[in-house]
DNA sequence: CAGGAGCTAGGACGATTGTCCTAGCGAGGG
DNA sequence: CCCTCGCTAGGACAATCGTCCTAGCTCCTG
């Protein structure tokens, strides 16, 4: 049962790092199986469907980054800060996005071609970002804008790493990290949007 | 020969339309077979592999969207018209990109997960919008500056349709169009960065 | 020590994949 | 008329896919 539950990780492991670099269809059992080093047919003690590892790697992702989020909230002082945080991203993960674009993106998007009933527990990891950006900006005093806001740095993020997959251009994301931080600057001088009259 | 070149054509558009809305490797030699209505074996006549299709709609897409630039060259009156053009893109194909994204992005995407040789071909569709973008800001004045700015606009609308892909927003794509036309108007408002002196 | 449950290895299965081969169709030129 | 060549249909092919079955191993429990 110990070990039980180090294979079964292993397993996600792979599977979550394989559906990122190559793709959920393009991920065989066989890959996943020579990754971790076990025998293909022991997949069905531990899952039963290839499916389910997908469900399994996507509560993977909600879990991490619900742990991601709540770290930022404690090591950042401020919602400005935090926002930056998830705006350097880009910059942190920068070699992978290169290679691979951004994880929630890209397979909320194959899910989506697929026609795959997951999609939906795909974007969920995307909702978690937006629901932790929008109470940022309401923290900020953005009461009404603060989704609006949330969303176009998400649109931020997933713009730059398509196109900074694409060229592979690391000045680029730098120069547009820049940007948005001036955006943000200008955004906080000039503070929230007025209130309308009650 | 006339229906050899309208079968070849016939293949290229199925095949075209398939990969954007299903994924390249999840489209299978059947799938396109079924579309244009002609037998699996037939397909080796007229390509000698499926990377070779791929080329084939690769270059397809590369001739409309040359097509298609060259169009708004002549159909908008300026180079700050052309821009918003490019822009409304979100917008004009908004069904599309809610269900499968931007072609570009996805298919360019998809072929680095595969590590697939036609990757670079995939990205030259992107290059041909960088340099038309980076040609409208030429002539807008922005010498230095205009690849910065196509770049900019470029992540704008891919960070647009990913987004929409993923939460079918209509709305959400309005508002970045119109943030993005504000800020086409800021920048030609203030002009050009100035030249660094002689 | 005996027994059972958890876990694993290895292979069989039907389906589907991209690829290739061959026989036959139909029109155009000698 | 006949023969050639572009084009097509249909199936064979090896490989790989996700799935499933079964026998054997290990280790904890009684």
């Amino acid at each position: 049962m110990a070990e039980n539950a180090g294979t079964r990780a292993q397993i996600i492991d792979a599977a979550n790092r394989l559906f990122y670099v190559k793709g959920f269809e393009h991920t065989s059992f066989a890959a996943i199986a020579e990754t971790v080093g076990i025998s293909r047919g022991n997949f069905y003690h531990h899952f039963k469907s290839k499916d389910e590892i997908l469900g399994a790697v996507i509560e993977s992702r909600l879990r991490s980054t619900r742990a991601m989020l709540a770290e930022w909230d404690q090591e950042e002082p401020g919602p400005a800060e935090r926002v930056r945080r998830f705006v350097e991203i880009v910059i942190t993960n920068g070699t992978d996005i290169q290679n691979f674009g951004c994880p929630v993106g890209t397979l909320t998007n194959e899910l989506a071609k697929l026609g795959h009933p997951a999609r939906a527990q795909a974007v969920s990891v995307f909702d978690l970002f937006r629901t932790w950006l929008r109470t940022q900006f309401e923290e900020l005093g953005f009461a009404v804008e603060a989704d609006v806001l949330a969303m176009h740095v998400l649109a931020f993020s997933q713009g730059v790493a398509t196109v900074s997959n694409a060229f592979h251009d690391g000045e680029f994301v730098q120069r547009e990290v820049d940007r948005l931080h001036a955006w943000l600057d200008e955004r906080l001088a000039h503070g929230p949007a007025p209130r309308s009259a009650h």
